[in-house]
DNA sequence: TAAAAATACTCCATAGGTATTTTAT
DNA sequence: ATAAAATACCTATGGAGTATTTTTA
């Protein structure tokens, strides 16, 4: 017995006429007959009443109907399902955010994403880069908002922002009168900094740029979500450098402050793991480019 | 795309082994990867990764393996519903009574069907013989319990229970002394019975041997439902003769006399149309059968 | 090299076709 | 006489089989 059965079953129940169900069904009658009676031998219970020049059916026909029915619908649905999950437009995403892109870049991703593919099932969480890497091997998240370079053969990214970092410092800090800040001031402050291993890369830069400006900063807070190296900045505990869009999380207590040539470049970038294959990762990747492109980031 | 497409989907879904699926489908190797393969081709959506060494379920394929899921619970559903309407265990059954069967035949027969199919939608409605046969002829019901004989040749009947008329009246009656009552004593009697349209051939019967006995009855009302036959009597309208089962609906106010031989006898059948195949029909007419059997009403 | 899926091909069961018969208005 | 379903028979698609190759852990 296949679904062929029951779309030749529910075509003669509502007809009542073999000659035109058959029709509808773009098929010749006799075959039609055949598999019904096929049907019916399989069942071993009647479900037409061929009297005289007219069908009918028997009451476990009429339950058959209904029945059957509710199948195809099923049917159909599932078909619909799978397509969709095929296209991207429905399922399950992970994504992962490093804190630096939580002002500018991950809300226009997301409010776009969410508008587009509104029957996905989208799970954020603000996790460093380096954190990030982790979670792809342990399959936790699909994808990710993060600050390359990474060394990993199986992620692939993507850069698509790029932003200059400045100085987070309290308004009462002596340096908040300057309009620019020049490295070399900052030789005696205290720096609020992300360990090394949050951020290799970034970190390297940052200390090699004051090594060359003439002293090595002097860390007291290893802290690396943004929210609360702002927190600690206002605090007076010490400077802090951010990424220039978190000027956006502006509170006050706290000024930012450009730093002198040349700048420190933080990019970001969106990941995924060169194995996972879904539709709607590839959707995600493909709003992020969008934005990008919408908000002119791609030609910096 | 086939309800097959779906089980060797499922069974791959769960094995996560192509070759195991396949010993469990009672099929080759091959011919399932080509069914998989064909199934993916039609959706459009890959639902498996088949990575080095091991196959796992895309998100597309996961949501496709719970619907799909739903889907065959649905149809086994389907087919266990169909088939026990095949064998009358489900269904809808329309049923008339004519009223003298209320008190004994019609509550042992309901009492036993209810009990043995219970999943069967049973509806009950009181009607005289005759304008059963009206409801037959517009497909009202599919089976009734009435008094034979009757000349259809469409309705089929079997009679499986026999009982002698008494005669019902008033406990302040003259005649309630008597054991028993000759009909040459009811002569001037006032007579409640019922139309004869609603009976003709007990009708007729009863006045013949009224004529007999050397009167001919005077009727003061024509009414048919036995409550309201009892009625009239307990109010002192008029004497009338009734099933014997009558007895078990016992009123204050009235007593119930045999007649002196020859008997009237009342004869009560099971009758169905000749067209109607239903086996909800068949199983009730079986529980008839039994029911008479079981009381001896089979050998009088 | 061993285990698993994919490919290549062969075969036959059966869905569907055409022609015809049966049956009841 | 006609309309509709059933029957008879034929054709060919494609599902399932066997043998083999490919692939990677």
């Amino acid at each position: 017995m296949e679904i062929r059965h029951l779309r030749y079953f529910l075509a003669v129940a509502e007809e009542l006429h073999f000659g035109r169900a058959a029709t509808r069904l773009h098929i010749a009658q006799p075959s039609l007959t055949q598999q019904i009676q096929n049907l019916e031998a399989e069942l071993g219970v009647p479900l037409l009443v061929r009297t005289k020049r007219r069908v009918e059916l028997t009451e476990a026909g009429r339950l058959f109907q209904t029945e059957a029915r509710l199948v195809m619908e099923h049917w159909t649905r599932a078909i619909q399902v799978v397509q969709q999950a095929g296209h991207g437009e429905l399922g399950q995403l992970s994504l992962a955010y490093a804190g630096a892109t939580m002002y500018r870049v991950l809300p226009r991703i997301l409010q776009k994403f969410y508008a587009q593919y509104p029957r996905v099932n989208l799970t954020v969480n603000e996790t460093s880069t380096e954190q990030q890497l982790a979670l792809f091997d342990q399959n936790l998240i699909q994808v990710g908002l993060l600050h390359p370079p990474i060394r990993r053969e199986d992620i692939v990214y993507q850069t698509f922002f790029r932003e200059p970092m400045i100085l987070a410092l309290s308004e009462s800090h002596p340096l908040a009168t300057e309009e620019k800040i020049d490295l070399k001031q900052l030789a005696d402050e205290s720096f609020i900094l992300f360990q090394r291993s949050q951020g290799p890369w970034l970190h390297d830069q940052i200390t090699s740029l004051c090594q060359q400006a003439g002293f090595t900063p002097r860390v007291v807070q290893e802290t690396c979500p943004p929210n609360a190296v702002l927190g600690l900045v206002a605090a007076k505990i010490g400077v802090a450098f951010v990424a220039e869009s978190l000027q956006l999380a502006a509170r006050s207590g706290i000024v930012f402050r450009p730093i002198a040539a040349p700048p420190i470049l933080l990019e970001t970038a969106v990941a995924w793991s060169k194995t996972t294959d879904s539709p709607v990762l590839h959707r995600f990747v493909e709003v992020v480019r969008d934005v990008a492109h919408q908000q002119g980031w791609d030609h910096q």
